[in-house]
This record gives C-alpha cells, sequence and structure tokens, in this order.
DNA sequence: AGTTAAATCTTTACACTGTTAACATGTCAG
DNA sequence: CTGACATGTTAACAGTGTAAAGATTTAACT
C-alpha cells in the first residue's frame, strides 16, 4: 500500500538540490536574504541535513560561487567565437562580463565576496582563475595559470589584462550597485572605448 | 562617596562611541566578524541601547559608511593639491583611491555593500556622492550634483569620469580581495597608463 | 547470503543574533 | 516644579549556524 513514494529518507540528489535552493533564493532575495536553514527547508530536508554535504555555509556558498563562474566563462566563450578581429572579441568578451554581472546581481556579488567563501577550494580557484585566463588569453595570447595567479608577485599576468579586468570589473561592480544605469545610451560603448589594449 | 564615576546611566556619546567601536571592529574582524551587539558590548552598553541612536543595524552601518565616504573625500582632496597639470591631479586622485581601499580593505567594502546600508539617508548620499564629484571635477571640470546620480538616465555624467572611476574601482577592489598584489612593480603604474581621459 | 562499515538524514541542544516591548533614569523647557 | 522627552535597562522572541548522538539506508566484503 502506499504507492506514493512520500519522501524517502534518503533525498539522493541533496546537494545539487541544496545548490539550486540557493541560486533561487539569490535570485529572490539577494545574499542577505540566504539562510542555511531557509536553503534546508526549500530542499525539504532537515536543518542539520546540507553539513555532510558542504561542511558549513561557507561550503555551499562556495560551491554555488563555483557555478557562477562556470557560468561566467561558458559566456565569455560563447563571446570569443562571435568572430571579428582581436579587439572585437575582446570587447565583446567585456561586454559579456558587463551582461553576466547585471542580469545575475546577486550570484555575481557572491562570486567575488571572498570573506564568505573559501577561496582555498581548488574548485573555486580553478573556476575563477579560469575565467580570467579567457580574458588574460585574448589580450595576450596566452593563458594564466593558477599558480601564476595564487603566487601574485610572480611574472606572468600581463598588465593590460589586468587594466581591462579593472575596467570591466568595475564598471560591473558600480553599475550593479545602482551607482549609473549601464544601459545609458552611449555609456558603454564609451566606456568600451577606453579600452585601449 | 564612591568619588569613582562607576559609570553613569547615561553615556554621554554613545552615538560615537558606537562608531568608532563598529570600525574597529571592521579591521579587526572584517564585516562579516561585526555585529550590532559586540558594538555595543564593547560601548559598555545594553545590546538595545544603539537602537535609540541608529533604529536598527543598518542605521549603524550606513552611519559608518558616511564616515568612511567623508574620509575617502579627504583623501581626494588632498591629492588634489599636490600641484601637477590635469594629468597629474587625476592620476594623484587615482593613487590616492585606491591607497584608501587597500588600507582600509573592510571599511572600504561596507561603503559599497549597497544592501547592507540605506541608501536613501541623505548624509550617505551627500558623501558618496561628494566622492564621485571630485573625480568628475577633475576630469571634465565640472561638479556632479546628487540629482544627476540619483536620476541616472540623466545626461550631466562624463562618460570619461565614469571609465576612470570604474578602472580604478575595479583595480581596488580586486586588489583587495587578494586576487592581485597592487604594490607589484609596474603594475599600478602600466594600469594608470590606461587613464586615458 | 549475511554482516559490517559508511553515507546520509533526523532530532535535539546550545550559544548567538537583531529587534521589540515595557520599564528606569536622567535632562531640560515651560 | 513638573511634565515631556531623550537615553538608558531588562526581558523576551523568533531566527540563525553548527555540533552531538541516534536512525535509516546503501554498499562493500566475505
Amino acid at each position: 500500500m502506499s504507492a506514493e513514494p512520500s519522501k524517502p529518507y534518503h533525498h539522493g540528489e541533496l546537494r545539487q538540490a541544496l545548490i539550486n535552493a540557493t541560486e533561487q533564493i539569490l535570485t529572490e532575495r539577494g545574499l542577505e536574504g540566504f539562510s542555511m536553514r531557509e536553503a534546508a527547508r526549500r530542499a525539504g530536508v532537515s536543518a542539520a541535513a546540507p553539513a555532510h554535504h558542504f561542511g558549513d555555509t561557507r561550503g555551499l556558498l562556495t560551491a554555488v560561487a563555483t557555478a557562477g563562474f562556470l557560468e561566467l566563462q561558458a559566456a565569455l566563450r560563447e563571446a570569443n567565437t562571435q568572430g571579428g578581429d582581436r579587439t572585437a572579441r575582446i570587447q565583446a568578451q567585456a561586454r559579456a562580463y558587463i551582461r553576466f554581472g547585471v542580469a545575475h546581481p546577486a550570484r555575481f556579488d557572491l562570486m567575488w565576496r571572498c570573506e564568505a567563501l573559501n577561496r582555498a577550494d581548488p574548485a573555486y580557484l580553478s573556476a575563477s582563475v579560469g575565467a580570467f585566463s579567457l580574458l588574460h588569453e585574448v589580450i595576450t595570447g596566452v593563458a594564466v595559470s593558477a599558480e601564476q595567479l595564487c603566487d601574485v608577485a610572480k611574472p606572468g599576468i600581463d598588465v593590460r589584462a589586468v587594466a581591462a579586468w579593472s575596467l570591466v570589473h568595475g564598471f560591473t561592480t558600480l553599475a550593479r550597485q545602482g551607482n549609473f544605469d549601464p544601459e545609458m545610451p552611449g555609456l558603454m560603448d564609451g566606456v568600451m572605448a577606453t579600452l585601449t589594449v
């Protein structure tokens, strides 16, 4: 009897369910509206369950941030395939970066909220470095490894890439916080024009 | 008897004491380590006392962020008085901006943590717009008013100022989070060189 | 197959948080 | 002097993260 599954003791895919729930909370309420217990609630599970998969809150948020960087990577890669010369590809990536940050404010915010994350996590590190590497590569022609970005004093990181990254990241961050409207006619184009690489 | 003051019922300068305590916590433990109760504890006062002065946590943090913007304004103004031509003054301000953010990571972080602040607060608004206005003025020759920055769609904000702001803010933010070392030889100079205004 | 180890989830508990309500104390203007 | 008000206090509440101990399922090994 009782043909209904009626919630088995084991969830089965709790890890992914918690990540999904967290992303849902982020888009609905932002990062300040997130809590471990709320994520557990949405996944239909007790408050202590997430600990088995992520250790603590930091672990879950790091996993979500990692997923965000992979998504950003995909967007940058897609921009790269749009063709055009080097300058066109650089600008396309820059626009994709900005578009991502503006479209997913809370997720983008989390990705850089280093105090709330475990930056030593290998997956996070690789995903975040990989995103910057795409920009670095289209500008300099060579990719950048994780070691180069971790041991920051080491040479190998191109100054032009850091400048471009700073410009794009700053524009995205400031726009995301409502300091100006990124869609204001001519604004983004004008800012892009200063991308002298 | 009891010549000792032995803590009078009224603190006297609780408002400022709470702001000081918060800034102390920020430098010691960062924003994640802050709590209203901890600030009250350091000010030697009960947990409910701050509410009379700031309403809620958001109110206290907004006051601290406002103070931060005033400090930033002073740094930018000081950079402006160092003499030199227009380009020199622009670069001096940019360096002062970066120096401030790197020297006071948690405070700088808070200043832009808009979800944790009350952005409608007039003092905060005026202090933050005032800081940008200094950069805007040295670049374009005219200051920018609060209305112009609030009604973002309105013209009046110079694209060159937004680009410079984005570059400097992005560099500061990324460096602050440990993505690279701002003191790496040649890095900051190279990034500054792209400040083509 | 049967038994044991490991993984996954629950319940319970604890210390901490922000905020409110009700009350106490000091200040000050009329 | 006497309210009215600003500024404190205590007590309470709901919500949080996470740790400990027990329950249940899966998996692995003989």
